[in-house]
DNA sequence: ACACTCACACTGACATGTCAAATGCCATGT
DNA sequence: ACATGGCATTTGACATGTCAGTGTGAGTGT
């Protein structure tokens, strides 16, 4: 934790407790409070707040007060539909050899998603971490930055709404791998919105 | 211009700096001049500043200054990536009938985008004006957002470079709606694919 | 018992002042 | 002429204090 600044480490406290659902949605955050709890002043504080409201987890209102941000379904589909953007054109991206550079590396963690058997939410970082390794290897920064956005954010609101995330049990990683390494670009990002959704319909009705 | 919060107000002002270029790849941002220069302290600052940084607007340096980034070739050809993936998500979603629904709407800013025989600039948001509004009838404000967060920082970044923004001159946009309401969600994605590489590939070597 | 009014406490937004670190300049030594 | 070391300056990060708007509950009148 604090990577030297101090508004960094009230940003890692306060995401850390929406995570552990210590602040859970419609609950309010008192700066003050926060600020005497981490020994420290309002300025780190404001700066936290306001990129966590950026981001989507906090909504201030003016002379009202600050609370965690109360997810909708909308929301909870929209983050869905961004990230099957970006993975869509990211396969595209790294089809064939890109991906095969670092094979090792996402075999590894497709055969740990697939058998991962503990509680769901480590099963979804097992999950997370062999997705965001597929976006890593396209080399496009930007891409990644949306991608970790996006899925920090629905991280929070699927443990918020206490929703099982539905990581894919039924589509083997190991398998779209492989078949990601043989298609063209209009066949991976066909395959990969085919895993994305697989499992996922009950949230999209698309 | 000032939505009320004195922080809005600097966030506009460094902004629109930018993008006239008055604030060019390289200046250094000297907090306190611009505390002095709109009448304000310095805390409306830091968070106008934290903002762009956040943003890939701006780069901070502890106790060296904060400069407005210099933009690379990867993060032009990131930008355009990123905005690519979401466009073609969006008319993926909105393929047929939500399209017709605001029909009159999007033809009259396709006919806009291209018949503008303006300076560059302004046929670029023209342009723009256009593809917002495609995603916007999407309903999705994810992903609304993202296009959003893409777009303005491509819309800087190009300013700066000095480039000729690649907006289609080749492609006519009627024709493209057109297309856009008969085909289904892969024809229409493909179609979407090709309309923004069209004049693009002078950036991107995909 | 009920509705209304008003003062107090609380919150976010902001102002002013301080601190430590890194840079750049200049004098000094070789 | 060139390298070097110290000092003042500049800068971002932070602390403390203030202000105005808002919700709340006590207190009053009917």
């Amino acid at each position: 934790m604090s990577s030297g600044t101090m508004s960094d480490t009230v940003y890692q406290h306060l995401l850390q407790r929406m995570l552990r659902s210590d602040l859970k949605p419609g609950d309010w955050v008192d700066r003050r409070r926060i600020a005497d709890d981490l020994q420290t002043s309002l300025m780190p504080v404001a700066e936290a707040v306001q990129r966590l409201t950026a981001e989507g987890f906090l909504v201030s209102v003016p002379r009202r007060g600050t609370q965690v941000r109360v997810p909708g379904r909308e929301d909870v589909r929209g983050q869905l539909l961004v990230r099957e953007a970006l993975e869509c054109q990211g396969v595209r991206l790294t089809r064939g050899q890109p991906i095969r550079d670092d094979y090792q590396r996402l075999h590894a963690l497709a055969t740990a998603a697939d058998d991962c058997a503990g509680p769901a939410a480590e099963a979804w970082l097992t999950d997370l971490a062999f997705h965001r390794v597929l976006v890593e290897v396209t080399q496009c920064a930007a891409l990644l930055e949306h991608f970790d956005r996006v899925m920090k954010l629905a991280l929070f609101q699927h443990s918020a709404l206490l929703t099982p995330y539905p990581f894919n049990r039924g589509d083997s990683h190991v398998q779209l791998l492989k078949d990601l390494s043989k298609l063209d670009a209009d066949g991976a990002e066909a395959r990969m919105r085919k895993h994305i959704r697989t499992g996922k319909e009950q949230f999209l009705d698309v």
